[in-house]
DNA sequence: AGACCCCTGGAC
DNA sequence: GTCCAGGGGTCT
């Protein structure tokens, strides 16, 4: 699934094509893709219709669509979600789960294969109410060192399965996880209490170089994600550990080692990560 | 921290 | 067939 990166290209690909767009209908092809308070096919489309898209933007993993009085609609794309822009000509795809209709006859289509993701309505007053959007954590790429340090300080665990957590910094999944850790030297299963604030302010470099870096290259496809146009991005091309258990270490030459750490595939250098 | 759960499809 | 998958929720 797409983790930061993925969700920033597809939101860059997305803003020219639906900014100051106003949709005017919207057919829901698998009612259990809509959550929250609009979240029956009725209410969805009664509050969804005439509504204008203001700005695309992004908050942690979540494609944001906002309107013109304070709503919006949030995307979670989970493991699989796609969202592109068609003309009126194309038909629903086997995964299509909800397409929004737009003033310039153009149809975004949400494909969702594994039906986790969801499309989530909300305004000023039911935004405070969604536990999930409340509890997210720092922008990673916004922050700055210190508070990037300061927000993991005192937590237990170790230092991946906080990386996972959306509720301290946002928008690090299972790939960039295990990149950032090795560019910083980091055992994914480390208790992050044993880490020092030097060494966290080297991880927090290291996770805002590889998102960079990933999103400078349209993010990484592995199986499913693809940008809004369809093509998918290059950074799997630069991988240093992720999907590459039991190859060599491009470092010291030592095979990568595999484990389960924060019930997620983890690959890492015994050696290089300490 | 782990074991499931939500689902489908691809690799083997 | 079995196992695996860019996520996140819940329950023990």
């Amino acid at each position: 699934m797409p983790e930061l990166p993925e969700v920033e290209t597809i939101a860059s690909g997305l803003r020219p094509q639906l900014e100051a767009r106003c949709i005017t209908d919207a057919t829901i092809l698998y009612e259990r893709v809509l959550d929250g308070e609009w979240n029956t096919p009725a209410r969805f489309l009664d509050a969804v219709r005439g509504r204008s898209i203001v700005s695309v933007g992004r908050r942690g993993k979540l494609l944001l669509l906002q309107f013109d009085d304070g709503m919006g609609l949030a995307f979670h794309l989970k493991m699989t979600g796609r969202l592109f822009v068609y003309d009126s000509t194309e038909p629903a795809h086997k995964h299509t789960r909800l397409i929004l209709t737009l003033d310039n006859g153009m149809r975004l289509f949400f494909d969702d294969a594994r039906k986790f993701g969801y499309a989530r309505l909300f305004s000023s007053q039911t935004l405070c109410h969604w536990s999930f959007w409340q509890k997210l954590g720092l922008e990673p790429l916004c922050a700055s060192t210190e508070s990037f340090v300061a927000a993991y300080h005192g937590r237990r665990g170790r230092i991946k399965s906080l990386l996972l957590n959306q509720g301290i910094v946002v928008g690090i999944g299972n790939i960039y996880a295990d990149e950032a850790l090795f560019r910083a030297g980091i055992r994914p299963d480390r208790q992050a209490d044993s880490l020092s604030p030097e060494q966290m302010a080297t991880l927090h470099n290291c996770v805002c170089a590889v998102l960079r870096e990933s999103i400078a290259e349209c993010g990484s496809s592995i199986r499913d994600y693809r940008d809004a146009h369809g093509d998918a991005g290059a950074f799997q091309n630069f991988f240093r550990v992720y999907g590459r258990s039991g190859e060599q270490c491009i470092q010291c030459k030592r095979l990568l080692t595999t484990a389960r750490v924060a019930g997620r595939t983890t690959v890492f250098c015994e050696t290089c990560q300490l």
